[in-house]
DNA sequence: CCAGTATTCAAACAATTGTTTCCAACTGCC
DNA sequence: GGCAGTTGGAAACAATTGTTTGAATACTGG
């Protein structure tokens, strides 16, 4: 071992470089000269470029993954078959996300690498994140769903994909938005602040009023094909 | 002119395949092949792929800026100096964004291409539309502040942003969601559908109670860094 | 110490990228 | 009709990409 292992060496260069930049915009050349590895190291570790990616993914995913399935396992304990409280679950959830990359890394680029899972094309990791990690979400959806009984299933799927996306879009856009509010506002927020000021806002959002049906007929403005 | 102008076949497949692989991901090659064009025609109409990148954009963008600004001047015109309602705002927000694509190509293209600005790298990207078409939303802003006057600037700030990541997360990952929604709930949504659907989530979260300050002494979890 | 495995390294590989070049085909205009 | 300037097209360019090779080196168990 030179002084860190070359396989965390990798990782840790491919992770930021890859939170920067993309996936397809940072090459191997880039990385490796970055980390001071050889050029074939990535190749003989991990045998190519799409595994190199779907590692530094785990590295993040399997931690969160134990400690999230056993949050909610304590969580289950404490309340019996009461109904666990919304804000209680996304509180977990919150901090469970909070504490695994920080043991070692930025949630930062956790948040970043996780935007960019959803927005590059990269099938192969949409994929490989759902088969992996699948069913902890499921599980989490399953007690989401006991706590807000009102709402009709496909309408909480659907929230529960506009509270993701509020996270990642402004997790994962952070640097450039804490600039704006640092300039504009003169307020220096951590990623907790943020985290912290979501919580309402999320609560408020998947607890909102269902919409009203959509209208027999439409309004005076022409109807699109869209 | 052969059968349509060179330019506009161009941009037509060049939207279809970034909304669909990413602009990294899509090489002219793909794209004047698909478009039944030389391949120097893209550097000889553009000048390079990052011209034609903002082209693509300018092209969705470019009505929308315009069409917005007439709306919000109209909206002005008829509330006078009485305040106009959040609701107004943002409803007025998406008959726009629903309006202008619709005439020629399809919103999911735009708002996948909207996600992809914010997310790939490509910081010329984001400073393009920054600089061309800032002055829009800074518009709307202003009167959102009217509306929302007792939200402190930067949670407005930090809730338009939220607000944001919702709609570009949801309707730009809208084809994959929109499966699963069709299968687990049988149910077809259609792009108005959704921002039929977000227009009360968006509400309330713009609406909802301020977070509680900061813990001046941190909970019992150990503070990270990040 | 030595055999054998695991790792590192420089070099080359084939494929693909954006861009440029140079010439043919076409356009409108006097 | 012939000449300007614009557009179309095949080929080549230089650069960069991910991957493979084969020899050199480091390590490890006996």
């Amino acid at each position: 071992m030179a002084q860190t292992d070359t396989v965390t060496r990798i990782l840790d260069t491919a992770e930021v470089l890859f939170a920067e930049r993309g996936f397809a915009e940072t090459s191997l050349r880039n990385i490796t000269g970055k980390a001071k590895v050889n050029l074939a190291a990535v190749n003989y570790h991990f045998g190519s470029k799409k595994a190199l990616i779907q590692a530094v993914f785990s590295r993040y995913l399997d931690p969160f993954s134990d400690r999230f399935h056993a949050a909610i396992d304590e969580l289950e304990r404490g309340y019996g078959d009461r109904v666990i409280p919304l804000e209680v679950l996304l509180e977990t959830m919150a901090r469970t996300v909070l504490e695994v990359p920080a043991e070692r890394h930025s949630l930062k680029v956790f948040m970043r690498l996780l935007g960019l899972a959803y927005s590059q094309a990269q099938g192969h990791l949409r994929r490989y994140i759902q088969d992996q990690y699948g069913t902890v979400f499921t599980r989490f959806v399953a007690l989401v769903r006991k706590a807000t009984p009102e709402l009709p299933d496909s309408e909480r799927f659907w929230r529960l994909h506009f509270a993701l996306g509020t996270v990642i879009f402004t997790l994962s856009g952070l640097d450039a938005l804490r600039d704006i509010a640092e300039k504009d506002y003169d307020e220096h927020v951590s990623v907790r602040d943020l985290v912290r000021r979501m919580m309402p806002v999320v609560v408020s959002a998947l607890k909102a009023p269902l919409p009203e049906p959509a209208p027999t007929t439409p309004p005076a403005t022409r109807e699109p094909t869209a």
